[in-house]
DNA sequence: CTCCTTTAGTTGGTAATGCCCACTACTTTA
DNA sequence: TAAAGTAGTGGGCATTACCAACTAAAGGAG
């Protein structure tokens, strides 16, 4: 076979395709990709920085601006770790928690699209599948 | 369920995975993400700018300067089109397309191990529903 | 054939991203 | 208690990507 590979090569596709929605749901409420996603880990966990930079994949100082910003937006807080006086955690304010609910079902409705033209069977199959891929 | 979507979330993990291996072999050659895509865009086609930006989901301003900076790299080149005097056509130079092939094959052997957990069959079924959702 | 509009691309200005490095402040270890 | 390590911030930098304004080249209407 000439192919590099047609697994990744369609899962890259698709990742972009993925990429390029998200990033449209980000861009209709002001927010960049990154800040969606800080949004999204936020959902169910209260991180600490470092937790955070780790999570994304990013540097600390990088989330250091990125946590300031969301911030300054009144859509995180940060409140001082009381066992570690170094520490902080982040998490979703009021405000954010709503936004983030917000995006999440945005995200679905305009994600739904692209796995609409599998059957319910391929669909789950396919959810399986990805999971495995997880973990 | 208080699931919001299990497929789609799934999708979307594992795109955040794909991203950070691509970006990961983006960086271990001082490449951003977009300029790796540019180079596999180009790897097969030779877009004037516009075609490439649209292919991007960028702006044309931006492309100019992802250009610019790959074309200062001996990356790409321009090449003005004969028959409309405005359109510049961009491609690979010899070292680019030189780079663009590494870059796959260590793109391939990096994100390997995301369906190292699937058996032959599997592998090939999700090619064949991820192919599907790119129609 | 000349105007007027549209299209292709670049430039300049701005905000955000994300890196590295240096720094402060608090822990932990020795 | 001193030294080493860890958490987070801030400065400096290049890049990214937007918009708005611009130049140059096509295309259309009269």
């Amino acid at each position: 076979m000439t192919e590099p590979d047609e697994v990744l090569d369609n899962l890259a596709q698709v990742s972009f395709a993925v990429m390029a929605h998200l990033s449209q749901v980000a861009a209709a409420h002001e927010l960049s990709l990154t800040q969606l996603r800080v949004l999204g880990i936020l959902r169910d966990r209260t991180p600490k920085m470092a937790e955070l930079a780790t999570h994304l994949g990013l540097d600390r100082s990088s989330v250091s601006g990125l946590v300031d910003r969301a911030a300054r937006r009144g859509l995180v807080s940060r409140e001082a770790s009381r066992d570690d006086g170094r520490s902080v955690r982040v998490s979703l304010t009021p405000a954010g928690a709503d936004l983030a609910r917000e995006l999440t079902a945005e995200v679905s409705r305009v994600m739904a699209p692209m796995t609409a033209g599998l059957g319910t069977a391929d669909r789950t199959r396919l959810g399986v599948l990805l999971g495995r891929m997880l973990a």
